[in-house]
DNA sequence: CTGAAAGCGCTTACAG
DNA sequence: CTGAAAGCGCTTACAG
């Protein structure tokens, strides 16, 4: 029977056990473990290792830090770590571009409030970390603390509201843009938007340029125009509001994935087929877009990759400077969007 | 302009600075910051906490954690960090629970596999974590490193298959005769299960659950058993399976809540409504259960308790000891369950 | 009420 | 080719 805190009181071997056991240094030892040994004889570095592996020894690497004065770790403040399916992918490549260099991620769920950052930016740094990512499951205006600044920082699907940090976000504008581009060519000009939260940065920027391409079609969103909060709940709502509207329009912009599926909902119980009655189209391309029948036409966020990117800069994989790097977004065409009846 | 990497190799003050600059030992400063400070005049502190202050210093806890031998710092190895909306209440509640008691969550997602979580538990344990907790997204058989019991280890939604570790599971069955039950009082007798991965173990425990519960009533699944893999793809797809069975039943539970998703629309589109035509439940009770119109009944499975319980358990706020504890599971009945059509 | 000294487990410049 | 010594930034038992 395991009893774990017996086994883990007895104390661990450290390298001077290594030393002793092998007869050697400790110079010797660190020399070999780290690699930096083409000066040590061959017998000797299998002595090390004998010892090593018979002491089951493993480098302390919090000693290892205190010395190098780097902690191989980094800090990762979020503002909702539990909300699906953004931080997902964001979180997922953080941990994975970290994981490859050999480093860790502390990790951090303040919602971004100030206090909380403050408190958490200060636990970071006491705890040595290389550097911090800051990141936002909805693109928004964060307050960077001033002390953030000893460490490396990176800004991932957020602004800062102060200072002039390194700052990955996706480029909304550009999938908005070519999302209503593609709707217009299909030949739709009654366009219905069902947008998301409207105070949130990414609603307004799709609600522009949507408009915009609309305008140099010699079109308009009209009165068709509707704000949810980007859940299930008010895609399936919102689309029953739409289908009161004479004319009836042809296509339904939906702010999300989620609300495209809620609407989905919504038109098979009025009897509506899509795309045959209604173009229906979507943002994020999370997994449900290409689950739902038929599949969804989406805007891809690169979620992954702004994790990516933000990660490899802050690990000086990658240049990190200060100002907006913008991620291509793409769109996806499948099967719900489609020419309207004529 | 700030510029990161020129403000961090400005080497921070220690406590030896602080010492100076308020005229006192590191002895001295070392109780003021630990608040073991009992002994020394107030005058003194004023003075440390001055220095503190001008200097802007802050405690490195990485010599700390040297000095003391403990980190705290725990590990959290999971299968699928980015899996939604499993993953999300176990990962916010470790860390809500690690948060409240100023430790920290050192992430590490190895997909579980035995070669890559040996090597986590090695950099962990080099990084002296103060415990490890094994999270698995779907109930499974995990192989804990020997290595691991150098430090406190915890499972979550996993069974090790070797020796006996603490580990917190959810009541599937207590959830299963629950649903099971419910249908069978409401009156129905031709229910269909929908369920998930044929090979998961939550898969066959509820499997076997509502069978024993329908047996005892006198009724049986019979050829109404289909399996999907958890996804709302097979939600629909299976939905339209069950439709064509003779005589028709009037009752659909469904592997989780995002295949019930997936009924809804197959449902919708075949003009049947929910619970008049059908009564449709689910499990997991995500976000989407009180999405859907109706809302659906579904089985609340307890993924931020099984997080909390067991970081509680592994940073000895309460106790840690081998073997199962099981966290109930919940009924939750909504609108999308009724009495079947007379 | 306060401080000098040793030590946590490493690494590195220096010496031989 | 290898080792003795100092030091990373803390804390603690001991002394005064």
């Amino acid at each position: 029977m395991p009893r774990p805190d017996d086994s883990s009181t007895r104390s661990r071997p450290t390298s001077a056990d290594v030393a002793r056991l092998a007869g050697v240094s400790p110079t010797t030892v660190s020399l070999v473990l780290a690699d930096k040994a083409d000066r040590i004889s061959d017998v000797t570095k299998e002595k090390v290792f004998a010892a090593v592996a018979q002491l089951d020894y493993r480098l302390n690497r919090t000693a290892q830090g205190l010395r190098h004065g780097r902690s191989s770790t980094i800090g990762l403040i979020t503002d909702h770590i539990g909300v699906q399916p953004y931080s997902g992918p964001m979180v997922s490549a953080a941990h994975d571009v970290t994981w490859e260099n050999r480093q860790m991620i502390l990790m951090v769920n303040t919602t971004l409030e100030d206090d909380r950052t403050r408190s958490a930016v200060e636990d970071l740094l006491a705890r040595q970390v290389d550097g911090i990512l800051f990141a936002a499951i909805g693109t928004r205006t964060i307050h960077v603390p001033a002390p953030a600044r000893r460490a490396r920082v990176a800004l991932v699907n957020a602004f800062a509201n102060d200072g002039d940090f390194p700052t990955f976000l996706p480029d909304e504008r550009g999938g908005a843009r070519a999302l209503a581009r593609h709707l217009v060519q299909l030949g739709h000009r009654e366009i219905a938007t069902l947008a998301g939260t409207r105070e949130a940065w990414a609603t307004s920027v799709r609600v522009q340029e949507t408009q915009a391409v609309l305008r140099s079609a010699g079109l308009s969103l009209g009165n068709r125009l509707f704000y949810g909060d980007y859940t299930f709940t008010t895609g399936y709502s919102l689309a029953q509001r739409v289908l009161e509207l004479t004319p009836s329009p042809t296509a339904l912009i939906c702010g999300n994935d989620q609300m495209a599926a809620g609407a989905y909902l919504a038109l098979a119980r009025h009897g509506l087929r899509v795309p045959q009655d209604m173009t229906v189209v979507g943002y994020d391309d999370e997994p449900v877009a290409t689950m739902l029948t038929p599949t969804l036409t989406t805007v891809r966020l690169p979620f992954y990759e702004l994790g990516r990117r933000a990660t490899l800069a802050l690990l000086g994989k990658e240049p990190l400077e200060p100002g907006e790097e913008l991620i291509p977004t793409t769109l996806r065409i499948r099967e719900s969007s489609a020419p309207p009846a004529s």
